[in-house]
DNA sequence: ACAGCTATTTAGAACCATTATAAAGTAGGA
DNA sequence: TCCTACTTTATAATGGTTCTAAATAGCTGT
């Protein structure tokens, strides 16, 4: 399906700027995790036309809100998205700050055996801090 | 042991300020989350001296990399801290934001399976997200 | 107890990611 | 085309956190 098409469904317009973002996020077989910050500069090199810091931020966070996209909980000072929706984890270096995909298998079952009443489990994010 | 026996072990000079931020987030018996913001408020409360908000931070950086504190990974405009350092996970409401603890028992055995050459690991961080 | 040294505290400024503002531009339906 | 609501944009504002540099306080050797 068509970008444009997608994010009608979703009852955002397809403006220019959106389609763009989008080409850069999901016109790959990899997903990959970045900060705003990081986008902008892939944004810089790879289009020719300016896309304001505003845009980028209100288009990241639109994404977000209708699922395209997830942040990832983490200590930082800026936020990290993943374009990987699906339950997965991830390893996270400290010294450099980059975040590497760990694989549901590579972490064993979980089973979170408490409950909480009237409520339900959403999602489970396994952090794991590297250091040398 | 008294704090300050603990503080001088550490190689941290028991100064008053640290000392009374010690009994306020050490003399209890349930251990608990906070923010920066929430842990003045509680200072302001409770003890009739100052304590600028830059010692605060000092202090609170200097116990977690003592490792008397840690930081909980969660998105949020503020840092969340933890007195509570021995293995153990969170869940997070997503409806009021609200942390809740889940001991490691809770969780079940968590391994680990893939290697980064060179890291150790750090930490492991399980973040459960509810919703109703 | 004192001197001298270093760690610590402090107020305020600086920093910087993010959000808000308000004016100009744009998409899509009638 | 015209209208309206949505979107983009530059810029200002916000707010948590960190930095700075001067004052203060703990520690050690004498």
């Amino acid at each position: 399906m068509k970008y444009s098409d997608k994010l009608r469904n979703s009852g955002l317009r397809p403006t220019k700027q959106r389609l763009q973002i989008c080409e850069i996020l999901f016109d790959t077989e990899k997903t990959f995790h970045f900060t705003i910050n990081e986008l902008e500069k892939k944004i810089k090199d790879k289009i020719d036309d300016k896309i304001s810091l505003a845009t980028i931020y209100n288009t990241v966070h639109a994404f977000e809100k209708k699922g395209y996209l997830k942040q990832i909980p983490i200590n930082s000072n800026q936020t990290y998205f993943d374009t990987n929706i699906t339950d997965h984890h991830h390893f996270y270096d400290l010294k450099d700050g980059k975040l590497i995909d760990l694989e549901n298998s590579d972490v064993g079952p979980l089973k979170i055996k408490r409950k909480i009443n009237g409520k339900k489990i959403k999602s489970i994010e396994v952090l794991v801090k590297l250091e040398d």
